[in-house]
DNA sequence: TCCGGCCGTCAAAATGCCGCCAAGAAGCCC
DNA sequence: GGGCTTCTTGGCGGCATTTTGACGGCCGGA
């Protein structure tokens, strides 16, 4: 499902957007003001950005600048100014696209799906096959295959293999799993953490109580190591 | 050099893109009509391409689709209408922008420079490694290397680790590390500062009591020279 | 020379976290 | 409703980490 954070400080316009978004499934959070919406984004990792320039605490450009510090998630702006050069300055910041107010839902919706497209990453093009010495994963197919058997995975335990597969060598923090795999309200029941791991590693590692693969760094997360 | 490709059967409209993108040293092929443009596009491979709609051989769309056969190079659509479906007609069929003439050059120019840095391969997103002569620091992955070796780190360890890494070569005061890493009611605990600067210097210092990394500032703070 | 502050070192005590087990609760498909 | 899988919850032992206290060395100032 597809993220999406609305920043707009005009609750008309951010009911307008939520509601039209929800009605085609996608997912939405949003925020009133610059600072609460780079919260979000750091909380949330949307997969698309709706930012309205004009907010109440700081300039619009700044949150693009505060969102391209760290992360490259598509930023469509909205703004009522008609201004070339605000349109530049937008854009050069690091937005995606500039759309003016008024605009048409549909032309909106177009533009996000354009957006959210062109950063999904290369799909199908090459395998997204991640093998270890054990088993190998096919993101793809979501399939994963040990010893030429295809093991049965829970949608639980595939949702959390597929996070952990997809950063590679990379520590996982145990909130950034819980906030991915079981939403947003979990943050702090780390025992679900601990019994699905046992499940994957029961099912995938050689050793399962000696894990080579799927490695505890206790007090921090998780890593995934190929 | 960025290369561009204009499909324009306006001769006027291409001849103004040409010029000012020249000047703005992009190297520049120009089609005006949908058969050539895709053969040019073939030929060329173009970095971003500028289509005009209004075609006398073939629907833009068509010319939109036949592009994303093969290629995912940013297609910026240039049309007189301004009617919303055909938008998003065009943003579906894959166009990542879609511009109503007329338009602004600097608008347009912007919107080319954020097609093209959007479709640049990620640089630098990993790898964001920190090396001394002993030890190496990777902050993404939280990994830390030595000889070859991965170190382990405690919690703390790490955030401390991180703290004086993120300022190399800085002075970090007792008060802003008890600060950063135990939370904002410690500010008097030095003695913190003192067993865990000794367990950093332990793991990571090729000479744990004369340490070339993890400097002492007596009565102010540490610095971590790289 | 003595004293006090500051740092490094060590080790014991306290705390918190993880793996494991198992049972109850909630869905889902007939 | 019955049988199945999957998800949630709880408790416990073991162990790593954190906290705390004590001791000695170094240095500058009285």
């Amino acid at each position: 499902m597809t993220r999406v954070l609305v920043v707009d400080d005009e609750p008309q316009i951010v009911r307008a957007l939520v509601i039209n978004l929800k009605a085609r499934s996608y997912e939405v959070d949003s925020a009133h003001d610059g600072a609460s919406a780079l919260a979000a984004a750091a909380a949330r990792h949307p997969d698309v950005v709706v930012l309205d320039l004009g907010l109440p605490d700081m300039d619009g450009v700044e949150v693009i600048r505060g969102l391209r510090g760290w992360t490259r998630v598509p930023i469509i702006v909205l703004s009522a100014r008609h201004a070339s050069d605000e349109k530049v300055e937008a854009l050069d910041a690091g937005a995606d696209d500039y759309v003016t107010k008024p605009f048409g839902m549909d032309e909106l919706l177009a533009r996000m799906r354009a957006a959210v497209r062109r950063a999904e990453p290369v799909a199908g093009e090459d395998d997204a096959q991640i093998a270890t010495a054990t088993f190998t994963v096919d993101l793809a197919a979501k399939k994963v295959n040990r010893d030429g058997v295809d093991v049965r995975l829970t949608p639980t335990e595939w949702h959390l293999l597929e996070v952990l597969v997809r950063n590679p060598g990379r520590l996982v923090s145990q909130t950034r799993l819980l906030q991915e795999v079981w939403g947003p309200a979990y943050h702090k029941e780390t025992n679900y953490l601990r019994v699905y791991l046992a499940q994957l590693r029961r099912k995938l590692e050689a050793d399962p109580s000696h894990p080579r693969h799927f490695i505890t760094e206790p007090g921090m997360g998780y890593r995934f190591e190929p």
